[in-house]
Formats: structure tokens, sequence, C-alpha cells
DNA sequence: TATGAATGAGGGTTCATTCAT
DNA sequence: TATGAATGAACCCTCATTCAT
């Protein structure tokens, strides 16, 4: 059947896809080779090219992807949430376990891959992270107005939420001495209520 | 007299030191060729590598300046604070300013690319950054001992400290909305006191 | 067919090591740039590396040929010779032929470039050249024990022999004013019976 | 004095050209580099250029050096010899000694590199060697009709004589299982006897 | 004499991409 | 779909050589 035919091609290029977004993840997009690719998907490079426009509209793809999963794994989940912290808190920690354990995390890690996509794509791209940080910041001054957040610069404190979470992949090690849910509690607790104790301001 | 050349020679290397900096800065290590940096040195390529041994030991020279100056401006500025939350927030500052307005700051963002330095090259750069990492879990461990900090994870604590900061390059603007002293001020306040205010625990 | 093509294949490569072989010997392995062979092929340099790995591996495989040819048109011709000076005789016959006139001979002459190969490829030579060596020197020793030579240090003959032959192609000018034949029988007649006459000595 | 200077200048001069000639017979022309040379003479690459002329020039010179040392110590002690054979038995073994203890026995091995020299250069090198090649054919022609040699081809017996001779240098290892003085009495007798004794023929 | 700095040309090699089959 | 062969452009790097000092 038809339909059977073009969902075993869709679900053949979210292969492909995930298989770049891991070499590119390991070793970055410009160190990465198509050659590198297409030996990962079992495929000779003029093969790989009949799933995939160029190298750059695939890092476009990848990156669409990953923003697909995690809109669909983090902000769709957690937009409905009517308290502006537990919003905060839940989006954090579902962020933070899409980065070290989620079911292609690659492929969300690689939207930060610096500077490599241009012109259109790259404003697409930016457009979609940007959405998230506006997310962050409504959520953060909608928290301030109910009382239940201090009056902080909302960019700010949206990128500092953002730096803890994404400065992640950087050190965390599967099965390392702290597990990733642990990360994900100290981190909102820290986010939330930082370093310092009530009594000793 | 000898000593001006050779002051000379070593300020000509500290210039190609940056100019490539800033290059690999803006994008990416790999994407910068030596035809890039040798032109941005007002030099051949041959020319450049009269001063240069390699491209990666070039990139070695960088990070490891950008420690030099990273250790000079901020940790040795600070490791003889005696108050350990004093020493954190200064500490956050300077490592702030230093990414933001820092007289070679491209020198010191370098020191995260990722992934590109190998072998022995790439332990001597880990191991002056876990330096730093061991630096901000004591003097976190210091301030919960006092109890002038909460019992956090230290390591949690330290990476978020360190995502705050270093994930700010991304976003900072020159002449943004934002100046960078009010952004150093509002991550520290975020990074010791959280969001939540006491009263809505 | 699969074999038609897989055979088109290899004639391919053997042509291309010949091609780089007239070249090499004609110019020397230094001197020789892979724009040059890959000219004389009618490729583009990056077409040429679709069929050779390196220049020092297409060098190796280039005297690993010569070497096939080399054993195929004198060694395997001439080992079941029960006499062994009928063996020396034909032997060296066939080897200046094959320097003069050899359907390549270009590709057996390099085996003789020196210090140029490495490591493992450089043993794995040296270790087929000197098969040959210690053919020779059994080859002498057991005339000697027949009675049939003199009982001269087989080494010396060995490569008293090698010498004579190998420095042909030095001076053997194709159309020349001696004959390749009239060389061959020359050589043999003096590597045999000396310069001196009997009723000289 | 300006003679001691001179007398200076000149053992300067020769002994880059030994020191070349080391290098150069090690590696090939083509592989070594003016800074390897510049580096063995404890020289800069521009200090080298106020003794040479070019690289290419520098071989010639070497070349001519050589063969300055190989008529001094080969030739002209043996030009003088009445007897034609005497003088090739002479001459073979001042040349084989020469080649394997020559006190700069480098120098006079350089003389047979592959064409790397062109042109006017070229021919004069030709020019010198063939004189040698003139002298063999000639001594042969003479032993052969003194009744000393048998009827052979003198062409064919001087580059016999000259291959046994100049292969030499490929296969002698200093110190090795045969003495050099071995291998030159042996190479003579072969040379002059052949492999086959009297009685068997 | 000697040198540090510089250069144009070229070295071997890899790249993303195309196309006939 | 898939592939082997091919390519132009670019890669990092080294070369022999020059020249102001």
């Amino acid at each position: 059947m038809t339909t059977r035919t073009a969902d075993d091609a869709k679900q053949r290029h979210r292969e492909i896809l995930e298989t770049a977004a891991r070499l590119i993840c390991a070793q970055g997009y410009e160190a990465t080779s198509i050659q590198d690719i297409a030996d990962a998907c079992g495929l000779t490079k003029a093969g790989l090219y009949h799933h995939i426009e160029s190298k750059e509209h695939l890092l476009l793809e990848i990156m669409n992807y990953g923003m697909d999963v995690f809109e669909e794994q983090v902000l769709s989940q957690v937009e409905s949430i009517a308290d502006p912290v537990e919003r905060l808190r839940a989006c954090m920690e579902k962020n933070i376990l899409l980065v070290t354990r989620g079911w292609s995390k690659e492929v969300t890690i690689i939207l930060h891959e610096h500077a490599t996509l241009q012109g259109r794509a790259r404003n697409q791209i930016d457009a979609r992270k940007k959405k998230y940080v506006r997310f962050l910041e409504k959520t953060i001054s909608e928290a301030t107005k109910a009382g239940k957040a201090r009056a902080v610069n909302p960019t700010i404190a949206a990128f500092a939420f953002l730096g803890m979470v994404l400065w992640i992949y950087k050190w965390y090690l599967k099965d390392g001495a702290i597990a990733d849910t642990a990360i994900a509690r100290g981190m909102v607790d820290l986010f939330l209520h930082g370093l310092v104790p009530v009594e000793a301001r």
C-alpha cells in the first residue's frame, strides 16, 4: 500500500536524521563528513543523497526535528499547568531529562550547535528558539505578578534557566556518580530557591 | 636591544592568538581556515606558519592563553576572599564580565569549544578546567559547612554556576537592552537566592 | 555482468599502477606528484584518489605488483630447472629481458627505488626481495657443491649477479647500438666465465 | 691573512658539501630539504644560502666534488698501470673501497642519484661519468688485443663492472658479515674469472 | 656572515556534490 | 533507490628562495 510505503520512507528518513544527529553531536557539524554519515547509515554517499538535499539542509531538518521533539516532549506537556512556578519546575525537569536520556537526545542537543546555519534556515530555527525564551520569560513574569516569584529581570532568569539546563550535556555522564533525576531535582531546587538559606540572609 | 626584539615577538604572537581567537569564536574551529586566520593577520598562509606550529597547536595555545587570562583575571583575584559566599559572588561577577567585556574575551570563550583537541593537549586543558570546577565545589561545600549555604550537591551547584555564566556569550549583545553589569548582578542574585521569595515557600 | 565490471575495475587499477610506475620510474618517487600521475591517467587529483589510498600506498601496490610480475615472469619460470648453472643462466637472461622490454618493465624497476617505503610496507617488500637473493645464493651454493661452480662467496656472487642485471636500466637504450638479447647473452657469459681467458691465467 | 681565510672558507664549503651529501645519500635529493641541510650544518636556512647558490646547484657541486674525489682516489691512481688486466683489478678494488669506506663515500654515491640534474649541469656530470665508461671500455679492449681478455663486447663488460661495483652500497653494511676487503677481492675474482671453473666448461 | 620574517607555488589529501548507469 | 566514478574547490602544510636588518 502506498500509505505503508510512505510511512516506511518517513521512518527511514527519521532514522537518518537520528543517525546523523548522533555523529554531529559527538564530533560537531563541520567535523562530520557526509561520508561518515553515509557509512553510519549503511549507505553510499550517493545513496544518502537520495534522502537528503544537502548537508546544510540536513542540519536544518535535524534542528527542526529536534524542535518538534522538544516541543512535543517538553513544551506541550507543560503549557497547560496553571501555576507558573509549577510550570517552570515541570519544564526544567522535563527539559533536563530530554537532554540526558531523551529517546533521541542528540537531536535536541544539536539545536545549540554554533553559527552553522545561515540565511533563512537560521532565522527559522532562531525563531523557534526565541519562542521558548519568550515562553520562559512570560511564565516568570506571570509568577512575579502572582506574587510567587521575586521581581527579577525575566530575560536574565530565562537565560539562567537555559544555561543551567543546556550546559548539562557537556559534563553529564550516563551511569556516572550523579543520576539524571538527581540533577533535575537539584537544578530545579537551585533555580527556585537559590544557594543561600533563608535564615542566613 | 635583544630584550626589545624578544618582547616584540611575544607581542606579535599574542596578537596572532587573539586574532585567531576572534575568528574561531565567531565561526567555530573547524569552520575557520588557516587562510582566514592568515588573512586576518595580514599574512600569507606560509607567513603565518612562521609563527605557529600547526592549526591544532594554535588552538592549544589559545586555550592555554585563555586559561592564563581567566586565572589571572578571575581565580587569583578571588581566592583570597575569606567568606565563601562572597567568594562565589565575586567570582561569578568577574567571570561574567570577562565573558562580556574581557580585554580578549574570545580567548576565554574558546575554552569551551567542543571536542576539538586531542590526546595530551586535551588532557592538559581538561585538567585546568577541572581545577575551576573543584574550586567551585570546594567553595560551595565550605559555605554549606559554615551554615551559609543550603546542603546542596556541590557538583550540581558548580555546574549550575558554570552553565549560567558560560551560556551568556550565546545571547549577550554588546550595547543590547541589558547591560553586562546588570546581567552579572541578576545572575548572582538568582544563583544565591533563587527565583521564589521566602514568604511564598 | 558483475564479473565483467569487477574485471574492468581491476583492469583500470592495473592501468593506473602502470601509468604511475612509468612516471615514477622516469622521475623518481618524490619528484613525481599526485598531480602528474592524475594528469597522465586523464583524471583529476580527486578522481585519482577514488582509485588509490595514498601516494605511499600506491608505491607499495606498484612494488607488490612488480614483485608479482617478476616472480611470474622470472622466478617461477626458472625454479624447476634441474641444473643450477642452467638455472642461473636462464634466470639472468629472463631478468634482463624483463628490465629491457618487459611488458611493464617500469613496475619491476621501481622495486629498487631507494628508501621511500616505511614501516610494515617496507618490511613486506624487503622480505620479497630477500627471497630472490636467497634463491640466488642457494643456487650458487648448489652449483658449487655439484662441482659446477668455483667456491665463491655465494652472497657476493648473488649481489654481483643483481648489480649486473639491475644496473642495466640506467644505461640501456631501446633501439640503441646493442640489442637487449646481446646484452643478456654477454652478461651471462661474463657472469659465468669472467673476462680473462683460460689460457691467460 | 687572506689566504688563511680563503682556505677556511673552502674548508667550510667542503664541510657543507659533505654534510649535505650524507643527508641526500640517506634520504634522496627530493626528500632532503634545505631546512634539513641547514640544521645539520648548524645554520639557518638563510645562513646556508650565503654558502650555496641554490639547491640544484648544491647537488651539482656535490657531484663535481664527488667526481673529483673519485678521479683522484681511483682513476688517477690506476691510469699508469701498464698491464690492462691489473689496471682493471686495481680500479675495481679501489672503487669498491671508495664506496664502502671512502673518506666521504656519500659524495661519490650521490653521483648515481637519478635524473635530478637538468640542462647544462646534467650534461656536465654525464660527460664526466662517460669518461669513466670510456676508460673501462678502452682498458678492456686493450686487454683483449693483448690476448689477456676474451673478445667480449667492451661496453657490456664495462657496465657489468659498474653494476657490480655501484650496486654494493645498496646492500653493504659496515661491520656486517662480509668485510669490504673481502667484497673487493670476491668481486674482482668474479669479474675476471667468472663463476664456472675451467674444467667444468 | 648571519638571521627572522615573509612569500608564491605547490605538496598530498578531503570535501560536498553530481551523474550515468 | 542505489552506486561507482568523477570533479572543483578547499583543506592543512612545506617548499626553495628572498630580503631588510
